[in-house]
DNA sequence: GTGAAAGCGCTAACAC
DNA sequence: GTGTTAGCGCTTTCAC
């Protein structure tokens, strides 16, 4: 009882070889008999014993340990982003050390204490700008960095073209003949280098200009990203009278969700009086049947994570810089169109606590 | 360039002290002089010097970072405790290792690595069920444990009482008149302990039962913990015609959506036809107006954590197992009083770009 | 109050 | 193939 723990010195004494011969059977190298291995193989399951993570990253000089840079996690986006890095490191066996960013100063305090620290062997940003200084200090010492959902020339990143997204959002809505076409989008954290809010914003003009549409900043609103802010937005440019815009390009499903719920309050019929557009395609868009531009969220984290990988491992990361795809996802908010097939689906069967989802949940988040 | 990087001999020599001293500063250690503490302290600024976490590690015998073992990190009210737990682990200068357990196999994987690695000094488990052997073995190794959303004798936890939650909601539904009150719950990941559905369910019966009615599981449904899954069975629910039931509990906000939803497409009044209440307080329930049970979730990670923090301190955990309360917060889904309030709380102004939201962003999630 | 030195448990370079 | 040993960078007695 209380015995201090079993190190690698009890299991080569145990298994009656030298600790550099458990060592490399501990990590895989072939420099050892069959024999041999399976003898010191046995001693370690016997003793129930573990390497020492600590130990073994003093002396590797690394810690098997990526950070992961993410701010206002409970975003439903950066949620699924941060799910697909977790879930593949975790699969290459590295530990996720995840730092939550509220702040500039904030980000730029963890970023200089993982830096210099050495607590983890790279870093992936999610949809984070790193300070510049920062970024020269990490080059510099070599410690690999992957943007996820963010984009900066020669280095690995994962992004998607907000701007071309905004523009195809706006499109969208100018393609059912909407000319008077609102925009609302979030001012949050931009000091954090969130910007794509704005550069959806972009793209909306892009579009209007392209419809030779001259703006009308009455039609433009920003504020916090929440659908009650998108409500109180909303409602704002109703006060326009016959004015307000016929459709509303959210430059998020949340916001686009308090836009239908502010047009619901004003009796508007969706999209006959307002159509409306988000973006992400979150699950809440699907089930409230709002349109909206569809960004692989998970799969940004995914190949993010993935590059970070590549680069521990000293391969060379195939694609450096990845951009994902964008795709209208044409809904009821723009359409009109009710479609609840979801209902054929699933198939309900009943029991005797009540009735069960039958198989196929494919498509089912749970 | 690429020189190896200040240790702190490097210091220790450049100030003129010994590395003891150099250790003494950086631990706060008061066995130093005012005058070397300040020589030293400028030397470690001026080389920007920071221990090297590993070492230090393995030399204090522990790794300043805890475990965070969660799952379906998706969820919105998962995530709300992780943010909690994040946020005061980071305060405490404690590392989050992030573990997402997906099922029953990996959860004991996971678990048995980290107890055996020692990465972590302490687990904090969310919403988890701890496989009992798993249990026994921390116990003996004296790994400190803490419960968030979930409830166990001598273990330190937060939780609250869902059985309790789940009668108030039906309660509130019976306050109201209904006698023909279905239920939608979710049966999702009840291998890794999540019952909370579960719980609800049974608070549900004892509300019927308090209320002397025979219990019909027509009016029970349960599947995947998704919006559509719920709009599939409240369907299924629907074809019950006459005897359909004239409100609905569902077990989370989430599910509740779902419901809505269904209502909708049949036409059916919100909450005249058909009253809902949900359970968790998510935003998502605030903006489309449904009546739920409101659960403090991020307190229950902070509160976690800090307990948390305090194990590790070597301090006796205050309140050592905590019950955090709920309370019925009716809306519209189920009282059919419209209050669009929250238009008043934030003002709007004009600007070259567009409207903006002014000031007061109290209560809105950014 | 401070320096010297002995570990912490592991890896890797070097012998044999 | 395998054992031996010198670190990895820090903390912590133990002297002084």
């Amino acid at each position: 009882m209380g015995q201090r723990p079993i190190s690698i010195a009890v299991v080569a004494a145990e298994a009656g070889v030298g600790v550099g011969t458990v060592s490399r059977v501990l990590n895989g190298s072939d420099q050892v008999s069959e024999t041999t291995r399976s003898r010191v193989l046995s001693t370690i399951e016997r003793l129930n014993y573990r390497p020492l993570r600590s130990a073994s990253s003093l002396s590797k000089g690394r810690t098997d340990s990526v950070g992961i840079l993410v701010s206002v996690i409970t975003r439903p986006s950066v949620m699924a982003r941060l799910v697909g890095v977790i879930d593949v490191l975790s699969e290459a066996g590295l530990d996720a050390v995840v730092f939550n960013v509220e702040n500039r100063p904030q980000l730029d305090r963890h970023v200089a204490s993982i830096i210099d620290q050495r607590r983890v062997d790279g870093i992936i940003s999610i949809s984070l700008s790193i300070p510049k200084e920062r970024l020269t200090r990490m080059r510099k010492l070599d410690i690999p960095l992957v943007l996820v959902d963010n984009n900066l020339p020669n280095l690995p990143c994962v992004y998607i073209d907000d701007v071309a997204g905004g523009k195809m959002a706006t499109e969208h809505l100018l393609a059912l003949g909407h000319r008077r076409i609102g925009f609302i989008g979030d001012n949050a954290h931009t000091d954090l280098g969130m910007s794509a809010s704005e550069d959806r914003y972009a793209g909306y003009l892009m579009a209007l200009e392209g419809a030779d549409i001259e703006p009308d900043f009455d039609l433009v609103a920003r504020g916090p990203h929440s659908s009650e802010a998108a409500a109180v937005l909303t409602n704002a440019l109703f006060e326009l009278g016959k004015h307000r815009p016929t459709a509303i390009f959210a430059s998020s499903d949340t916001l686009a969700v308090g836009v239908i719920k502010a047009a619901q309050q004003h009796q508007l019929k969706i999209p006959d009086d307002l159509a409306v557009i988000g973006f992400d395609n979150l699950e809440v868009s699907s089930i409230l049947d709002i349109s909206t531009v569809n960004q692989p969220l998970l799969e940004s984290g995914t190949k993010g994570a993935s590059k970070m990988v590549s680069l521990l491992n000293g391969e060379t990361v195939k694609p450096h810089r990845e951009e994902l795809l964008l795709d209208v996802v044409p809904r009821g908010s723009s359409l009109g169109i009710q479609k609840n097939n979801s209902t054929k689906l699933y198939g309900v069967v009943g029991g005797p606590h009540g009735l069960q989802i039958l198989q196929g949940e494919e498509g089912l988040v749970s």
